[in-house]
RNA sequence: GCCUCGGUGGCGGAAUUGGUAGACGCGCCGGAUUCAAAAUCCGGUUCUUUCGGGAGUGUGGGUUCGAUUCCCACCCGAGGUACCA
């Protein structure tokens, strides 16, 4: 019988599916006494173009884990959904008219047909959809929990806001230590009483954990929208090329900063990558240093600064405010007026992008205001400078030009003095910047002081005289969460007075509204400006249509919607108990699986879903919603399959493409052919291209050898580059269990590497190989009947049955699939030299083989008499015995350079071993006659002569 | 600039705590089988060589009996981040 990969492949994913065998069991159902093991992957969008080659990596990854977890006896959980808001499908209606929800619809169903063909042992009962109202009414209720919760400081934890309004009413918010905006005015009990109801509403949102914000934003008028960073090019709009501008909108925040410590001690007790935890805590960026007050000469107005360097207080010879700064407005002189407000009209005109990107550029403008020094009363010029960012610190910078390179730059630039404050330290080219080894000078009580005994004696001083005090200061800011979109999560919140109202539970969710348009309106509000029905009643606690707004029991509804992170941050948890209508998952199944043990996707992630989702985990965790802290346990990057472009060279003006080997005396230009018209061996095929398209129909080609042989390089995989390979074609011509063991075999699972299906004969030969196994010798090669025989396996059987079972299990917990696929090559080559037929050793190899190549591995466990899946089959015990040897093949080496092989018994003593190799003649022909000085025995290993 | 990861045959890559560099696979070369091809099987394949050997893991140094592995300096590539006070 022929190893038959299509009718093998469709039998047992059907097998699977009737018999539902990847159903995790949850508590309270039979199998839920096992341990419980969570392998999950980023769930993905389900974009029209499908998956390439690429996207299933790390699935298939996850996939062997998940499956070898069931074989070692864990309760698994291994799902499987859509993040299926976003972008494309939004554009998609723009440009069509039709709904996102059908095109989302419609490339699920893509998505999923194309995963089935793949193998993959995900729990599909459990399938999650972000868009999915069942799952966004959850999405929206943790929305209105952030909006109820605020930070207590004094407990490091979010609290419900009813703890925080029982404060004020007992003692006002001074003796409160929260986190709230900066701008947060002080009140007492009895002011907090007197507050109207709308009042207190205003100071409570400055508390919130999710709260409406003036949020600077990059807005593009003529697309109606404001656009992220990446998409803005040289200042306007990637699409279309318009201008963008700097524009403040009241927007929806969250306040993640009130996590930032939390999230930065957290990373300790993460099994994640490195790089990826190390670019968490660069984002979230704490610094330690000093907040200081300066007080402005003859203004009451006072500009507090961050600084790291209080040490270097004295060197302090002017301050620079953003231009965004509230006090820019109120200290300007009337003298210098006109030149500040027009240097705040550029800057606005500048995408943050732009601002930041252009370093070189030294720009600002003197505010004619003093401020004045806390130590020696000194008159510190006022300035604003674009350098300085109005959402850093405090928006004002005490600038120290002989410490900091670009205050340095900002003095010379525009003729400011520049102190030295440093004993022995040369500012004539460069500021020093160094802290090691640096002490302080002319600076009154810190002269002669360490950069850290000064750092530490002057907060002290500015604490004594009330001029500042010691602060930690994070990077991360506050993220902005609301999306002038159509195709996002609404969000549960009508206006009353411009006062944002939650919706409640039992009202959720709060369904998008239809529109006609997906565009913003024609005032400029976000696409759900054009719903009809988009208002809430109030008595009947339902949608109804916007004619009925009268601002006393019918309400107007939030036209933003959430961003893409939103369904995301908290996925994980859903699918413990995806179908729960009352909770997102009950406290039973979160005790139960509690938390992600291995989880694998890619770094890009890194600060955007990663971090927000373990920000929404800690809030959970402290309203007691779910039982940790942390959401992942375990994370793995998988690295990006890139393609294997092909190419033709055709001689510059004219139709003659010419061989890759024959371009270099002449003048080509290189043109992407598709890859699928190139074989193994970099040959074209000549026909298939021509008929491609009709500029090639007639051109003519120029051989080498009488063959076309194309350039290849690698690229990304991308349809402008011809080089995009399809997983279902590779289904179908080499069977699923092929590619999974091709896409791992390619390399580590963390690296990128380049796809070249030219390589995929050698693992589709090594099953047909381990199929031949199992099934008796025919003439001509093909494997004849099944026949596997009871006789006793052979030591040298056994021996490479046990080294494979070792070497395998290994791997896998070292998430090294590629050298595992190696090794089950070697054992396969082993027993097939071997002529193997024995059970003893063919029954665990199908095992160890089943979590990679999971469709042959059923097709022969059961012709091997077993009539449940292979799925739960025990995992075969490493055995050591059966590698014990009596005698090992040495290297001997001279000087470290391995010269000839010696065969010696293991037993054999340092002394005898010595004798040997001395009156082996090949030493003596090594040595020449010399004496050696030394010799080294590492018995088991290693013979090296020195001499 | 800063942070991180990486650099090994024609290609993807392997090498457990420092101990036989190039496993395994592709490609290539030669052979068997075949009318022929596909498929299958066998052998060879780092470079160099006067066929004894010699050199060799980005470059240059160091530690060591011994370095792809550890240390120092540098070069190149990829990703992230970017005036963060």
């Amino acid at each position: 019988m022929k190893y038959d990969h299509k009718v093998i492949e469709a039998r047992w994913q059907q097998f699977w599916r009737e018999h539902k065998t990847f159903e995790a069991k949850n508590p309270g159902t039979e199998g839920a006494d096992k341990p419980k093991y969570y392998v999950l992957d980023m769930f993905p969008y389900p974009s029209g173009a499908g998956l390439h080659v690429g996207h299933p990596l790390g699935y298939i990854a996850s996939d062997i884990y998940a499956r070898y977890k069931r074989h070692r006896g864990f309760n698994v959980l291994h799902p499987m959904g859509y993040d299926s808001f976003g972008l494309p499908a939004e554009q998609y209606a723009i440009q069509t008219g039709q709904h996102p929800a059908i095109t989302t619809e419609t490339n699920i169903a893509r998505y999923r047909e194309q995963l089935d063909k793949i193998g993959f042992s995900f729990d599909w009962s459990r399938e999650v959809r972000t868009s999915d109202p069942a799952y966004y009414k959850w999405t929206q209720w943790i929305f209105t929990r952030l909006f109820r919760s605020w930070y207590n400081n004094d407990t490091d934890k979010a609290e419900d806001i009813r703890t925080l309004i029982l404060k004020f009413e007992k003692d006002g918010n001074t003796g409160v230590n929260a986190v709230c905006d900066s701008d947060t005015r002080s009140f007492t009990a009895a002011e907090w009483n007197a507050f109207t109801d709308e009042e207190q509403q205003h100071i409570l949102l400055k508390y919130r954990l999710t709260y409406l914000a003036e949020t600077e934003v990059n807005w593009c008028p003529a697309l109606g929208t404001v656009l992220a960073n990446d998409e803005i090019v040289n200042g306007v709009s990637e699409r279309g090329g318009h201008p963008v501008i700097r524009k403040k909108m009241t927007q929806w925040s969250m306040r993640i900063t009130a996590y930032a410590q939390r999230l930065l001690d957290g990373l300790d007790r993460l099994d994640w990558p490195q790089p990826l935890k190390d670019a968490q805590t660069n984002w979230i960026g704490r610094s330690e240093g000093a907040e200081v007050t300066f007080k402005v000469k003859g203004s009451d107005a006072k500009i507090p600064v961050f600084t790291t360097r209080p040490d270097t207080i004295f060197g302090v010879s002017f301050m620079t405010l953003a231009p965004e700064h509230d006090l820019v407005s109120l200290i300007t002189t009337p003298e210098q007026q006109q030149e500040v407000d027009a240097y705040i009209e550029a800057t606005a005109k500048r995408s943050e992008r732009d601002r930041m990107s252009d370093v070189k550029t030294i720009s600002g403008v003197f505010t004619g205001a003093y401020a004045e020094h806390p130590f020696s009363g000194q008159p510190i010029p006022v300035w604003i400078g674009d350098y300085v960012l109005a959402g850093y610190g405090t928006g004002a910078v005490m600038a120290v030009p002989c410490g900091d390179q670009r205050d340095y730059d900002f003095a010379k630039h525009f003729g400011i003095p520049i102190p030295n404050i440093f004993e022995y330290a040369d500012i004539s080219e460069k500021a020093h910047s160094e802290k090691q080894g640096t002490v302080i000078a002319n600076s009154d009580f810190l002269s002669g002081l360490s950069y850290e005994d000064a750092t530490q004696e002057a907060i002290r001083k500015l604490e004594a005289i009330g001029a500042g005090k010691g602060r930690i200061n994070y990077r991360l800011r506050d993220a902005v969460f609301s999306r002038q979109r159509y195709w996002g999560e609404p969000f549960p919140v009508y206006y009353v007075n411009g006062l944002p109202q939650m919706i409640g539970k039992e009202h959720l969710p709060v369904r998008l509204p239809e529109v006609e348009k997906y565009l913003p309106t024609e005032t400029g509000e976000p696409p759900l400006g054009n719903a009809k029905t988009w208002a809430w009643d109030i008595e009947n606690h339902k949608v109804v249509g916007n004619e009925r707004i009268d601002h006393k029991t019918v309400f107007p509804l939030e036209l933003n919607t959430m961003p893409g992170w939103a369904g995301s941050s908290w996925y994980f948890n859903r699918y413990m108990d995806a179908h729960n209508q009352s909770e997102t998952a009950s406290p039973e199944t979160l005790q139960y699986w509690k938390d992600v043990d291995l989880y694998i996707g890619g770094s890009e992630h890194a600060t955007g879903h990663l971090l927000y989702s373990r920000f929404w985990q800690k809030f959970q965790y402290d309203m007691k919603l779910v039982p940790v802290d942390e959401f992942a346990k375990k994370l793995i990057n998988q690295g990006m399959i890139l393609g294997t472009s092909a190419f033709v060279y055709r001689v510059k003006g004219t139709n003659t493409l010419v061989s890759a080997n024959k371009k270099e005396e002449l003048e080509t230009e290189p043109i992407h052919a598709d890859v699928s018209f190139v074989n193994a061996s970099d040959e074209l095929d000549v026909d298939a291209f021509k008929n491609w398209r009709p500029e090639f129909k007639d051109a003519e080609f120029v051989l080498e050898d009488g063959r076309y042989i194309v350039g290849r390089e690698v690229e990304k995989m991308s349809k402008s580059k011809y080089n995009v390979v399809n997983p279902d074609d590779i289904c179908e011509q080499y069977g699923a269990d092929t590619l999974r063991l091709y896409e791992m075999f390619l390399g580590p699972i963390d690296q990128a590497k380049p796809w070249n299906t030219a390589g995929i004969t050698g693992v589709h030969g090594f099953l047909k190989k381990l199929w031949k196994l199992y099934h008796s010798p025919l003439e001509g090669g093909q494997g004849g009947d099944f026949y596997v025989s009871d006789a006793p396996a052979s030591a040298e059987s056994l021996k490479t049955l046990h080294k494979t079972i070792k070497k395998v299990i290994e791997d896998i917990e070292n998430f090294s699939f590629n050298t595992s696929v190696s090794s089950f090559m070697i054992a396969v080559n082993e027993l097939s030299a071997q002529q193997c037929h024995s059970r003893e050793i063919l029954e665990p190899l199908v095992v160890i083989i089943a979590p990679y190549a999971p469709h042959i591995a059923e097709e022969l466990w059961h012709k091997l008499g077993h009539h449940e899946s292979v799925t739960f089959a025990t995992f075969p015990e490493f055995e050591a015995k059966y590698l014990v040897e009596s005698s090992k093949e040495y290297p001997v080496s001279f000087n470290g350079k391995m010269r000839f092989k010696l065969e010696l018994p293991m037993d054999m003593s340092k002394e005898d071993m010595e004798k040997v190799v001395m009156a082996h003649e090949k030493t003596q022909e090594q040595l020449q006659g010399r004496t050696p000085k030394k010799i080294i025995i590492v018995p088991g290993k290693i013979i090296n002569i020195v001499g």
